[in-house]
DNA sequence: CCTATATTGGACTAATTTTGACAAGTCAAA
DNA sequence: TTTGACTTGTCAAAATTAGTCCAATATAGG
């Protein structure tokens, strides 16, 4: 869990609790705990916002949180290397559909 | 929406109208229309079904029915590229996390 | 050891999203 | 202008996900 490990790292570095920034993310620190470690999944918004909190770089956080997504999808998936390579070229060449 | 596409395709050259198809998956016609046309997403086992029912390679349909995932996931998501590239490298040198 | 505080686990509810069914619509060909 | 193929929109049920709460487990300081 790509985003989780940043936050953790992020968060113990400075010496914040987690129930510090689940309190300003207004959410319970369970559920802080379970987003750090991968068992939920963040909000877009909730990212920014705890980017926001850590003084990181919301560019990269939100990086780290849609590859978690990706990775979700092709969990498992036979073809998920070309699959990911067929979506970068798509992307690349800037096509809608 | 590329799964939808090659489907159509397909389904065309063959002359088989979506009233025989949808027959088979056992599903209605509005509902195999919208799949064709990616406003609805395909379960993984009608995938493969179609694919029988077209005599088509599965694995190419599978592969395009994750592409679709894969491209919704970072639809307008600045940080696309990097994100699918970052996926890539995780699979390639096989982490977990 | 104790005890206090931080974190995690699990069960449950609420909110949100997805699904599928249906009715009605368009469109083209005959 | 009727027929058949496909599409559109709506709606409720089903499924998924987000969140809360309580209890359990670590972990750190005396």
């Amino acid at each position: 869990m790509k985003l989780g490990n940043r936050i953790k790292e992020l968060r113990e570095s400075q010496g914040l609790l987690q129930r510090e920034l689940s309190a300003d993310l207004e959410i319970d620190t369970p559920m802080f705990s379970k987003i750090e470690r991968g068992e939920r999944r963040a909000k877009r918004e909730q990212v920014k916002k705890i980017a926001e909190l850590l003084k990181a770089d919301t560019k990269e956080l939100l990086t780290l949180w849609l590859t978690d997504q990706v990775l979700e999808v092709v969990s498992n998936e036979d073809q998920a290397l070309q699959a990911l390579k067929i979506a970068i070229k798509d992307i690349e060449t800037n096509k809608k559909d």
